[in-house]
DNA sequence: TCTCCAATGTGAGCGTCACTTACATTGCGA
DNA sequence: TCGCAATGTAAGTGACGCTCACATTGGAGA
């Protein structure tokens, strides 16, 4: 657990926000506890407050990081796909893989509490690049369209997505996702819906 | 305050639902504290324990109330409206109007920890009796469709609205519903996307 | 090269929390 | 009326976020 030689850590700022991410990965936000993290950093429980102000401003660095992590998949879908349907396509999956693949991280980046009275830039950036990544997967696919109306359809067909990522998540549809009717056959019904024109 | 008499309260479990539930609608699920409520209820800290098995017990019955409110909500929408088309639109907004009514107990019924490890039957009662009010004004605006059908146009239109109130409530669309495009608008246009055949 | 100081880490402690345990009180049915 | 099960209490445990006074140190300026 990346003990230490002198009396300073080295660089312990980074080594909380990657013992964080970990954590985070590993069980949610609620998983992630500064004594706990000072404690297998070898370091006392004081000394993460030498970096961050508070407990959310560990976890909104985590957050940012997951933010920067979203918007890099959507270039990457976007660059590879053929035209701007499939590239909508694709940028949609790239949201349900990390919503599936690191439910802990996704449920951090969303949780109200990390950014209620004021996220820091390092924060907001991230998420506003993420933001752009749908926008213009979105746009190309109509690309005459007002931004108004663009944006009205990223916004709802983002609502969708991620709507149905939280009700299975939080086990809301577990009775419902039954035979005739699989989780994968509702989650296609999704994108389609997410992907339909309004 | 509900000051008691004797040595014993009378109703304390009630007492304790209400009064959680009061503490839920003023500042969501983190603002419940069994210590406070005990205090509150004048009352010791450990005679909570003698009601419920822990805390997420007793928020489970608060968020019963939720959603025994919610389902009871559809009814009447759905009781008032003149046609099929009609109910379905009143129901989405008897949800629209709990999220946005009753943020705090909205968060609550959603919160996944309340529900991790198995959730008791007078939680899922009342929240299966709130789907079904969903399925019946969605299957009654298609009564020929089959079932799976009717789950399918029920679960995505539900993601569409629920995703919209998350990321409302966390703050996530906060530069985007500026002019030209308002909250009210947008509500409109995820409202259509709802209720939009697939 | 030396010196000093700002950055970084420590140890002890505060107040709150959920939850437990051993014991006290009391209403109610036999 | 009596005894017990239901319901309450007092005190305590361990974890948590966070603070404060003090200790250590690397590196910039003399």
């Amino acid at each position: 657990m990346a003990k230490r030689d002198g009396y300073h850590h080295g660089d312990l700022r980074a080594a909380l926000i990657r013992a964080a991410l970990d954590a985070v990965e590993a069980g949610g936000p609620d998983a992630v506890s500064l004594r706990d993290l000072a404690l297998k950093l070898g370091v006392s429980t004081a000394a993460p407050y030498r970096h961050f102000p508070d407990r959310r401003a560990l976890l909104a660095q985590v957050a940012a990081i997951g933010f920067s992590d979203l918007a890099a998949a959507y270039a990457r879908a976007q660059a590879q796909a053929p035209d701007a349907a499939a590239a909508l396509r694709e940028t949609a999956r790239a949201y349900l893989n990390l919503a599936f693949g690191r439910p802990g991280l996704f449920r951090l980046m969303f949780a109200s509490d990390i950014v209620d009275g004021g996220a820091p830039a390092s924060l907001l950036e991230p998420a506003a690049a993420a933001w752009e990544g749908l926008f213009r997967a979105v746009g190309a696919t109509t690309p005459e369209a007002d931004p108004a109306a663009v944006k009205r359809r990223a916004i709802t067909g983002w609502s969708t997505l991620h709507g149905f990522i939280t009700l299975v998540q939080g086990g809301r549809l577990k009775g419902f996702m039954t035979e005739p009717l699989t989780e994968a056959e509702l989650l296609e019904a999704v994108l389609d819906k997410t992907l339909h024109e309004v």
